[in-house]
DNA sequence: AATCCGGGGTT
DNA sequence: AACCCAGGATT
């Protein structure tokens, strides 16, 4: 099936593909959160709230945001801190890694274009710790290029929306639907549409259909309204009890995570014994476990997160 | 395709 | 306790 046929499937109804560009984006300008990365078209900018975002949510981004920014008003004065200083100012977000490569992308784009930031997704995606979502992120929200890209709330709202709720359908599949839903020289407001959608009414489980603006134009609320009783029962989509997260406390992230918390407490410049860091970061350390921490510690030296030497660990300057 | 990578909030 | 979250990199 072509994707043009899928989208027109939807709206067999007399409803065009231009009614429902009008209706998300009319509910945007109503509805939409006043957020800071919204306020400007600064491609730094925009690079930190989207490498900020991944896998984060907006109300513990928003202060660190600000802070962040503050401390690394540009390109350049990111790319010139001292590494301990960047993770830091990260402190609270989680996944370290990406403090490292954010800084690692600035440092890229002083050096290998002056400072100059790229504007296209093939440049872009060669960063380190760009991906295909940051990158089309990137691309459509500081140089409002129209392309299409998946995250976890767009994937959720265009799957609901155009495709037929008995199927599932591949990566591939949704991003061609995404593309060709774009409405050419409004693509900004409409992945910042399908976004905020996706995270203040088509949520994951329990979506507000009743005030959705694509209510009408929906095929998954179409499905569910013909099997009413499945619309009436709260859960829409049970969990599969197969494959269940692993606790974290106790973990090797929940570990890796105390030992960075115990190096941002230094002073800069300033190491911590591996004697002293392992009762540091776990309570009934003894000698015996001094294996079990040099192997998260080679894992976080890998990550470019500490610098281990003879006299101890502590972060990179 | 699976797994790893933080950590806090919600249910 | 299980699950979620504006993903990316590695294997």
């Amino acid at each position: 099936m072509t994707i043009h046929r899928s989208i027109d499937q939807n709206h067999e109804h007399s409803l065009s593909l231009n009614d429902l560009h009008q209706a998300l984006l009319k509910w945007f300008s109503e509805a939409a959160r006043d957020l800071p990365w919204r306020r400007t078209r600064d491609p730094y900018r925009i690079l930190v709230a989207e490498v900020m975002l991944q896998q984060t949510q907006v109300d513990r981004v928003l202060p660190k945001y600000a802070a962040f920014l503050e401390r690394f008003p540009t390109l350049h004065t990111l790319a010139e801190a001292p590494t301990a200083e960047v993770i830091r100012m990260w402190a609270g977000l989680g996944y370290n890694r990406r403090a490292v490569n954010l800084q690692r992308a600035a440092r890229a784009i002083c050096a290998r274009y002056g400072g100059v930031f790229p504007r296209d997704v093939a440049t872009l995606v060669t960063l380190p710790g760009i991906g295909s979502y940051t990158a089309g992120a990137v691309a459509c929200f500081a140089f409002e290029q129209d392309v299409a890209f998946m995250d976890t709330n767009i994937r959720r709202v265009i799957r609901r929306v155009f495709t037929d709720p008995t199927e599932t359908v591949n990566e591939r599949a949704l991003l061609a639907l995404a593309r060709a839903a774009l409405p050419v020289g409004r693509s900004w407001m409409w992945n910042q549409a399908l976004m905020e959608l996706g995270s203040l009414v088509c949520t994951a489980d329990a979506p507000a259909c009743w005030r959705c603006p694509l209510r009408d134009q929906c095929r998954d609320y179409a499905a569910r309204r013909e099997s009413d009783e499945r619309f009436a029962s709260a859960p829409v989509r049970k969990r599969l009890a197969e494959r269940r997260e692993r606790p974290f406390i106790g973990s090797n992230r929940y570990f890796r995570g105390r030992i960075i918390e115990a190096l941002r407490m230094l002073p800069s410049g300033a190491t911590f014994a591996l004697n002293d860091l392992g009762p540091q970061v776990r309570p009934e350390y003894t000698p015996d476990d001094e294996v079990w921490l040099t192997t998260l510690i080679r894992g976080l030296e890998r990550d470019g997160l500490v610098v281990w030497t003879e006299t101890g660990v502590r972060l990179p300057e």
